[in-house]
DNA sequence: TTGACTTGTCTACACCGTAGACTATAGTGG
DNA sequence: CCACTATAGTCTACGGTGTAGACAAGTCAA
């Protein structure tokens, strides 16, 4: 029995339910049982089951590894940031879903985003340039966390899918059939992170060579 | 009183609540009342609420104009398309939350997907480029779509955001504060379209150049 | 000791998704 | 025309939800 009841255990405990049983399995009753706790006992340090939830969502946020490699070129330990990133989320899939309709800049992520400013204009980058970086940077860990999390767990990514496609008419959607039968649409979503941090990469190293 | 209950039916007025109401208000009773039904009725078209919201989510999807200029060079079409697409699923604001966590390539998206690859295999893309954009692109526009919809209409985003900035120690996030009192932090969202579709753009030029 | 404040408990309410039985209507083969 | 069957809408009921509000037990200051 734990000595007292903080809004740290709670929301603690709520990130162990919801990993361990899935998201719709966290209501306050279970989170009262996993504490040994009347369920009401919540109420007296959360307002609402909407602020608990955002606590489980900082938590994760914030549990990315901002330390990097500083004797890579900025171009690497940008990549490194993003990886951590990434790797943070998917350590808790099903918490993934919240974080994707939250504003990003939540006080939990602040210090991957202060890194990233740090190398950035450290390599010449214009604060400016650097601020939309990081924006695009958030937006898209967080989308591709989902993606890579959904079709890893749901079972109808890849079978369903499969279906829609094969019975695609060519005439109407001739390039995505096209696409599809060279094994060139569904990518791994290692080629895409690659894709774009690649592209966004040589558009800051544009903004450094002007 | 309509002629029949159909699924289409169901699912517009389900759309109807969304728009009106927001998300939390779509209840099956809430939909039954909508059409005048008992709330069971809806079950004889759809197998689950869940399937409900994925049909709200498909109609959503399937309503971007899939038209372009095509006087226009390549990049001027993508970038009307991509625009086109975040049009169409902010005129649902509601909707996103859903938006955001399904798999993007839903069947009433793929119209959108189709023309994307016909312009860009039109300019010369190899076909594998065109999918890794055409996945970045849909990552990137259902994000920026939420992180829309959630800064226009959640007040927490600018007034609980503006604070919490406000209070940042500057020792330890000197990079950010910096950006904040220069007025770079908090971009406009068109500013970080322009700056990732100009990214990609670019990235897809130089595949054809090589 | 007394009073106030905090924290956990209990009960209760309105709502939810949906299983299962029932009913009315429409359409079909004889 | 009739009987039969399938279909679509209705009704009731169950186990779950978030949380308001009254209550009780412990803690600490005066």
């Amino acid at each position: 029995m734990a000595e007292k009841l903080t809004r740290e255990k709670l929301i603690a405990a709520a990130l162990t339910i919801v990993d361990r049983d899935g998201l719709d399995a966290l209501s306050m009753r279970k989170l009262g049982a996993e504490l040994g706790v009347d369920p009401m006992a919540a109420y007296r340090h959360l307002p609402n089951k909407e602020a608990l939830l955002d606590g489980v969502i900082e938590a994760v946020a914030g549990s990315a590894d901002t330390s990097v490699d500083t004797t890579l070129p900025w171009q690497g330990q940008l990549q490194q940031l993003i990886r951590a990133n990434l790797k943070a989320t998917l350590a808790h899939p099903n918490v993934l879903p919240l974080l994707a309709q939250r504003p990003l800049t939540t006080p939990g992520s602040l210090g991957l985003v202060e890194r990233s400013f740090e190398i950035m204009t450290g390599a010449g980058i214009p604060l400016k340039q650097a601020a939309l970086a990081i924006n695009t940077m958030g937006l898209l860990s967080a989308s591709l966390a989902v993606a890579m999390s959904a079709s890893a767990t749901d079972p109808r990514g890849s079978e369903e899918m499969q279906q829609l496609f094969a019975s695609l008419p060519r005439e109407e959607f001739p390039n995505i059939v096209r696409a599809i039968e060279t094994g060139q649409f569904i990518e791994s979503h290692d080629e895409i992170l690659d894709f774009w941090t690649g592209a966004l990469i040589e558009r800051l190293e544009r903004t450094i060579a002007s």
